[in-house]
DNA sequence: GGGCTTTTGTGAAATCTTTCACAAATGTAG
DNA sequence: CTACATTTGTGAAAGATTTCACAAAAGCCC
């Protein structure tokens, strides 16, 4: 498959949502346009984006909300659901976990794990959380899709490490680093400061 | 100023980031090749996003850390405190009050609000929870920089509205909506969902 | 001081992304 | 069935960002 930018990907991902906000309204059809009056981008934006994949839409109509809203999951690889660890069981790690918008996309976590004796063995949302040390014999017997790091800094890249030997493929890590791994797997750093100094900067240069 | 790209602000904090780590270090120079190396970038790009804003460096030699960190935080703003209100103290509220890493940086959280009764007055980190009922009286006494949405979905666009209206100017969201906000206003949502698609899109085409 | 090495700063080129603009569909109304 | 109004899909143009490549600066050594 040709090379899609991650800003497109990205966009996908926010028409969908709109998508689906309209279907629950009962909108059937919506036009290019409209879809872009919702998400704040223009209607030749979002043909592009799509073209990218096929056409979807019927000229002088627009494209049936319902129809899109499948072949956006298709694209999106959203057609199933995928097993999620969550490394580290601290404050952010507590969040996420009880987080019903994770589940309700078809994110499910399967395992938690943390070093924290006092925290091994705590029930948390229906899941024991287990002792990092068990992560490698713990996700020998269940697949996993994806790893969320939210261990201290310090121990983030080692996690990661520990991820790829066991042949997980893609990570959302929280922690301030930015984490070095093989081409095959992909990582998102979702990194507090750095938004905050992106609105810093916009706020001293105006 | 000329625009500068969001990307080329991005990688200024990163680099920053690094420098301290450097700093810390005690290295005291560093060249454009060095830097890019720590932060997956190439030495071009690092100079070229520095050129935006003057030259730093010598030739032959590279760039004085202490220095460049002067000029960085300098740039993006840094050099003062920032005053924060968290609006909505819930599981992630709770977990970005309780983080260090905020304050570090120079982001001080000065006030929390919820609409729940259970949880307003209750002590938080030092600070008490109150009714977000008084978010303009009580922002009306006191400067706040910059808000953080951490409301459910369907309230996130009114507490936007009020605090636009409070004249705060930078906001960072993390409920999953497209705030609507004038043009002087900066907004940054984090979106869950939306990096774990952009994660389930790469598992998906590979 | 002159030659050598290193590394910056920056125009120009290459690449990537967005916007434009219009022919081609498609439905609708008369 | 024809004329008309819409709206898609997409090359081409415009704009933005990244990479290239090299002259100029600066330290070092003899
Ligand atoms: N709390 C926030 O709001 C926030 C915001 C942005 C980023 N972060 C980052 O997210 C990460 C977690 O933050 P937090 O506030 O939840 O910290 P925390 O200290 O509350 O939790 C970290 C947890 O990780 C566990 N841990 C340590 N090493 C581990 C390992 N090798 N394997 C498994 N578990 C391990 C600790 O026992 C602890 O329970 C940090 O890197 C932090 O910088 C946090
Ligand atoms: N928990 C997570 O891991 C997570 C992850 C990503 C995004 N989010 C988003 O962050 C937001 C908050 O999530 P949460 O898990 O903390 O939810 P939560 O329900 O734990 O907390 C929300 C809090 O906001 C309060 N609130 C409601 N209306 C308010 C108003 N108008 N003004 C002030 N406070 C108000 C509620 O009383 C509650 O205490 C949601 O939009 C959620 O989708 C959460």
């Amino acid at each position: 498959m040709r090379k899609i930018a991650e800003s497109t990907v990205r966009r996908l991902s926010l028409y969908l949502r709109f998508l689906e906000e309209f279907e629950e309204q009962g909108i059937e059809t919506v036009s290019s346009e409209a879809l872009a009056a919702r998400g704040g981008t223009t209607s030749a934006q979002v043909r592009k984006d799509l073209s990218f994949f096929g056409s979807f839409g019927k000229r002088g109509l627009g494209y049936s909300v319902q129809e899109l809203v499948q072949k956006l999951r298709g694209i999106l690889g959203l057609g199933r659901t995928y097993r999620v660890a969550m490394i580290g069981a601290g404050k952010i790690g507590s969040a996420l976990v009880q987080y019903r918008g994770f589940k309700q996309r078809g994110f499910e976590i399967v395992a938690i794990f943390d070093t924290d004796a006092a925290k091994v063995g705590r029930g948390w949302n229906g899941l024991t959380v287990q002792d990092a040390r068990e992560l490698e014999s713990a996700l020998r017997d269940q697949r996993v899709d994806i790893a969320v790091i939210v261990t201290p800094a310090d121990s983030a890249q080692n996690v990661a490490d520990r991820c790829v030997a066991l042949g997980i493929k893609a990570v959302l890590n929280f922690a301030p680093v930015q984490l070095t791994v093989p081409d095959d797997v992909v990582v998102k750093t979702v990194n507090l400061a750095l938004e905050l100094e992106t609105l810093s900067y916009a706020l001293t240069n105006r």
